[in-house]
DNA sequence: CCCCGCATCAACCGATCGGCCGATGGGGCC
DNA sequence: GGCCCCATCGGCCGATCGGTTGATGCGGGG
């Protein structure tokens, strides 16, 4: 007997990249797509509604939730994710595995790996990308600072160009706060400017 | 009759893309892909070895030279380059077309404009993407300020979180000089502060 | 040849930033 | 209860930034 196929439920903003995901599974006799979503909140609906054995997600998604929100609100249903995108900051990583993703690929992965990493989500075994593990070790061995949530608003704030009063009012703090949280946030990031600390969070996509 | 297939360079730096497109492309009897390459050198190198009929292009190629440089390269050979990504930023589009880009399509456009235009960039005609048509006529309207080439050198260093001082040093001019670009940058990118201008920059891809 | 865009520089000044000290209070954990 | 993390605030000071005005030189286009 040959065992049911593996059933999938494809999540990506591009339509493209969904129609070439889509002829690309369709080589694999032993993989089903059974259903396309463009937006997060489509994914989330459809998820619920067919069940599929594994969710291929990417994590940038354009208007609407994230693919992490996606992920989080999938997994919470016992459906397993399986996030297949183009970034491997460490930020990114660390979120979709807080989510509850059961694995992490990138794009630029070779095809039988994404086959492989299919099968096993679809038993609940984790694949991660060889990069994305290196990672994840790293980041064991060396917890890198992790920003605060206040410090995130910090910085987002900051990255809209605003002063420190400006910062102060958006939040309803006082100026002398804002000082101690960017101190704060300049040694994390390992700059000493705003500038730098701007350039940090855009490269390491800190924020949403 | 039927008329000889396209021939098509597929240049995409992640693999599982690639494949995708591959066998999205696959489904289209006219259309016939003769090659791939996975950067930009083997993309130009393929490209005047193959000489196909379109090169698919992404902008973003990870290592070495860009997609811009790429297309460059290639259309001064003759060869038509169609763009498919999933920027569409003023600076991504103006570079594309003053490279010599044939057509510039949205990863997001759906599969069958991506079939029609590549019959017509086979051609030599062009096709844009509706939000990419809509920034090049809003382009040319009312023609956004654009920045010098000095202009984005202090900006590039601006980035890295330096101070004035360090920049003029960095690009061997004073202070005041400095000064002065800052302020015509932040005239034209609308900002007030460097942390503003760095998070235009980032956010507009106007940086390498 | 003259004008204009671009890059270069100077001097000045008020506002802001960054670094430093220390302090309080709430919440979770053992 | 004690401990630690986090968020909150204050004050001080030197360095830096942002804005302004004005000037020079160089190159291209009309």
């Amino acid at each position: 007997m040959t065992a049911p196929p593996v059933r999938i439920l494809l999540c990506d903003d591009h339509a493209v990249v969904r129609a070439g995901l889509l002829a690309l599974l369709g080589s694999e006799p032993d993989i089903e797509v059974v259903g396309e979503a463009g937006s997060g909140e489509e994914a989330v609906a459809l998820a619920a509604k067919l069940t599929p054995d594994v969710v291929l997600m990417d994590l940038q998604l354009g208007e609407g939730i994230d693919g992490v929100e996606a992920t989080r609100r999938i997994a919470a249903t016992g459906v397993h994710v399986l996030v297949l995108t183009t970034y491997d900051t460490d930020a990114d990583i660390t979120r979709a595995i807080e989510a509850g993703a059961t694995g992490y690929l990138l794009k630029a992965e070779r095809p039988e790996e994404l086959f492989a990493a299919i099968r096993s989500a679809a038993q609940g075994r984790t694949t991660l990308s060889p990069p994305v593990a290196s990672r994840v070790m790293a980041r064991m061995r060396k917890p890198l600072p992790t920003l605060t949530d206040r410090e995130l608003d910090i910085l987002a704030q900051l990255s809209q160009g605003l002063g420190n009063r400006d910062i102060a009012r958006a939040l309803f703090i006082s100026e002398a706060t804002v000082k101690t949280h960017l101190g704060r946030i300049y040694d994390k990031l390992g700059v000493d400017t705003r500038a730098g600390a701007v350039a940090v969070a855009k490269e390491q996509r800190l924020l949403p």
